[in-house]
DNA sequence: CTGAAAGCGCTTACAG
DNA sequence: CTGAAAGCGCTTACAG
């Protein structure tokens, strides 16, 4: 690889003016900069954007990291385009950490990150006391979070109103008669799933019909969680005769566990999952479900992220986007 | 962030002995070297990886580029999934370049990877003489290709056995009696694709029933693709009795298309994909279809990646995974 | 076993 | 408008 010391020499002009004018400096003279160009054309000569980030404490932003949870969930395959489509525009590149809820594992990429100077970061916490998050914020580094924020300190947000989300879901089935719902919820450290339970309480409230904590299952939010809650809820002696699943793992593996049971959905059990999927339409059968704009959460929130290392003191702003109930042929009306 | 210097004062000895401690470098004396380690752990110091990648000659194989034609098919995902796997334990970092099919996005990738210093990419080129991974290779940048390999030079690779993949498939389809059997293949630029096709004629030769090339069409891999060109096959006149999918996107594409015009899958057509999906038991109906190892593919490419970081001059490496046929309920009979 | 010094490829005051 | 020089945070011969 070329060097700015081989373009300056091609160019008969210091390295300190080769630099200005890859940094379009204004100052450079039409006359030098147009030569400049042609050794850079010439040499195929990039600017080696470690040396840069090492040097440069301007922000040119050239480096955001981006840490989830869960690449296997499409929901946040969509985050990540949403992200390096704003990316790619502004030429940035983007380091992922995929932490596959693992803490240890989230901590590392933290570090990494960090040690690899990017210059702001966008993350789904693993929970909403995360430390190494909240140090980073602390450490006045850009940050914003995805999904689900921090409860002890104050930090840019994107994510959805899943309250309301989950609120729509219940009101449904209960307006379709059901009474008997069961949740299959993530962990309830994560707001995001604090939020949709209580969406989930509040349609009861509004149909009174009184709210049975004992349908409220909580652990991870992987396919296999999904696929062994649904198992237990099937085999309970009062079968629910709907099930809210939390996000689109969860519904997944509870479809694994109805169908291998051969139990007919909508017909002896109803399901609505939190986020659909691109392929819903194709499930057995079609799945209602929680629709997510996440393409665009992850848009805004490297657009935000972008604001945030512009303007570093500004006040901390929370987005809150809207759920679209996709109603199809998953959930029935029961007598 | 605290710097050498700062541990370097904190324990009263020079910056080089400081960096041979992190080095691990035997040298050091025992005493000095606990002497130093204290202070890196009240310093809370981590090595600055930038200036570690700028400065560093010997492979300390830091950072690994990944360049993916598209994180929405979850086959690549379990490639990234496999890669990271690897990554993870041996504590490089992975920059992800996602370039939708799209040339010149790719080519920005592998430039940006490249004023990243990485010290070795995994890439699915996409198509066989893809121009800028050849550069790279010509460049001795350690190289791994997955899923597809290079048809003009020589590089390692790391895929599946395409050919007999698809032979598999169809053969399984011409064994049920079908006969007409429509092809939604990927472009056949793309090296994987016209592997496909061979398996495809293969099966025809074997069953001795001619091969109709009317029944074969290729454009992009994503969804719109499958779902477009399934809805001219369902229209053909003598419309086929069943289909064979080139990827994870085309028949959830497809599927889409089928389910639309309420056609019955397998009573009315048949399907089979390349690419299994961990749901494919929750489709309508649970979908047969030739599975593919990704997570073995992405955590084997980066232990070669690794083994050519260290021996930039062995042989070439082509490691060929098998392919599992997986018959579910969306084949069927036919007279 | 340890330190002083050069240098990786850049950027940026400072001087002219 | 341009150049010489310092320096970002490290590593690594070289010398002792």
């Amino acid at each position: 690889m070329s060097n700015l010391k081989a373009v300056a020499e091609h160019s008969q002009v210091s390295i300190a003016t080769v630099s200005r004018v890859i940094n379009n400096d204004p100052k450079v003279s039409k006359e030098t900069m147009l030569k400049v160009q042609a050794s850079i054309a010439v040499l195929e000569y990039k600017p080696n954007r470690v040396a840069q980030r090492l040097r440069s404490t301007s922000k040119k932003t050239k480096l955001l990291g981006l840490v989830i949870p869960d690449i296997q969930n499409p929901f946040f395959v969509d985050v990540v385009r949403g992200v390096e489509d704003y990316a790619y525009q502004n030429n940035f590149a983007v380091m992922i950490g995929n932490f596959g809820q693992d803490e240890k594992k989230e901590k590392l990429y933290l570090d990494i990150l960090q040690s690899e100077n990017i210059d702001g970061l966008i993350v789904a916490p693993i929970h909403g006391k995360d430390k190494g998050v909240e140090n980073l914020v602390k450490k006045n580094i850009p940050v914003v979070c995805i999904d689900r924020g921090l409860t002890d300190i104050d930090v840019d947000v994107v994510k959805v109103d899943n309250e309301q989300g989950a609120f729509n879901a219940i009101d449904h089935l209960l307006s379709l008669g059901h009474k008997r719902i069961a949740f299959i919820s993530g962990n309830f450290k994560i707001p995001t799933y604090i939020e949709r339970l209580n969406g989930y309480k509040k349609a009861f409230v509004k149909h009174g019909v009184p709210y049975n904590e004992n349908l409220v299952f909580a652990r991870d939010t992987d396919y296999k969680s999904g696929f062994e809650i649904a198992n237990k809820i099937l085999e309970l002696d009062d079968r629910p005769t709907a099930i809210f699943s939390g996000n689109n793992l969860l519904t997944l593996g509870a479809l694994e566990a109805i169908h291998a049971k051969s139990i007919k959905i909508p017909e002896e059990i109803s399901i609505i999952g939190f986020d659909d999927m691109p392929w819903s339409i194709s499930l057995n059968p079609p799945l209602s479900a929680v629709r997510q704009p996440g393409f665009n959460m992850g848009r805004k929130a490297a657009e935000m992220l972008y604001d945030r290392i512009l303007n570093p003191n500004s006040k901390k702003e929370k987005v809150i986007l809207e759920t679209e109930l996709m109603i199809r042929k998953s959930t029935i009306r029961i007598e």
